[in-house]
DNA sequence: GAAATGTCGTGATTATTTTCACATATAATT
DNA sequence: AATTATATGTGAAAATAATCACGACATTTC
């Protein structure tokens, strides 16, 4: 379970990868060469033949990978065969994108329950996920180990420290806020305003095509 | 304008910084260290000094960082004096959270126009912004760089090629598909799904605390 | 079944990024 | 004024990641 040899980088494209060879799957495609691959996800077709090879042989040399073969393989490398259950604080429209977001279909993911403070909301089933008050959130979240924290900034850091002190594992933070954890929590950081901004930046001091 | 020696990590680095500057001017706070800077935003000290010291030496030994002089470098740096209009296409939950996303507070980036298919938001401003309708698309969206891509995964291909054609540089794209645009085209991806799979493996296969 | 083609897996190289660690300079203290 | 504490900026090293390029082998074609 605790192999832990694959670069960051790699694993961090396994996701990609596995939701690629799931719609080859689908669309009834056998085989698939690395060169396929780089073209259709934009990775350098050297680039996914290391990643691959970090995970043992899984190609044919002359004839690429078989899709079936490899989508397994990723599957129980991603722990797709069991569900992973998760929660979300914070229904407000990006809170209510996600719980709109069906990941159960790519993903053995299931935002199980939400939270949120308030009292028009709290009751409703927002994508089919219920929304509880967010005073109900120790009690229900126990046996729940990740977070997507889409709360406004003022209240990133007090449902943080709920979190953790409920024993949350992981936090999708979407806040602004870098939130303070314990350092056997997790926290992926996902910052809007950021993003945006990078990308600005990027087009004005790196220019393409001549690259 | 074109000094193009900045690493790229760094670059992505630098609307971290500006907006943690602006928070420590607004709180009248005088100066700062990157000890200091890196337990606000989690980012190694000495990276933070490396990042800093590709535009000069901006700090003074023994003291640290003036916050108003640092904030002033990075405002140019990250061209903060002129307004970079942004144009929004799809206004679901995930487009209405940007929308209603106060950008102009920190950046000076302001989303000026949205645009969606359905006739119940068309003619609507959500946000301060005005909802257009996609046939409008391409009159409308002259003289703008950056488009945020918030569709579903069905339209992604066939907008992506409007905007294309429309003349547009840079694309925040949040669908799950990589669209294929002209090498001159930027294109940053962020891919929800990826994210919090990608946060699932890390927790079960790179256990924390020990590191 | 021989030749041509395709594609993997990987050693080696190169590029990028992070981190260490310390000389150097400023600021604070006594 | 001397001493101590602080914090930068950066050379050098280490860590991480991407890319090149080719031998080996499977597949396909003729």
């Amino acid at each position: 379970m605790r192999q832990n040899k694959i670069p960051q980088a790699t694993a961090k494209r396994l996701p990609l990868y596995y939701r690629y060879l799931n719609n080859l799957n689908r669309q009834g495609k056998k085989r698939v060469s690395s060169k396929e691959l780089s073209e259709a996800i934009k990775v350098d077709s050297a680039t996914i033949r290391r990643d691959f090879s970090y995970f043992g042989a899984l190609g044919k040399k002359g004839y690429g990978y078989n899709v079936e073969y490899l989508l397994g393989f990723f599957r129980s490398t991603l722990d797709q065969h069991e569900t992973t259950e998760v929660a979300l604080i914070g229904v407000g429209n990006l809170g209510t994108a996600f719980l709109n977001y069906n990941f159960t279909k790519n993903n053995n993911i299931q935002i199980k329950m939400a939270f949120d403070s308030d009292e028009e909301k709290i009751g409703q089933i927002v994508g089919g996920v219920p929304v509880y008050g967010i005073d109900e959130m120790m009690e229900r979240i126990e046996g729940i180990s990740v977070a997507i924290l889409t709360v406004p900034v003022s209240e990133a850091d007090v449902i943080t420290e709920k979190l953790v002190k409920a024993g949350i594992e992981g936090i999708l933070n979407f806040t602004p806020v870098r939130i303070t954890v314990p350092e056997d929590v997790r926290v992926h950081h996902i910052d809007l305003a950021v993003e945006l901004q990078a990308l600005v930046y990027f087009l004005k001091h790196y220019p393409l095509q001549s690259k």
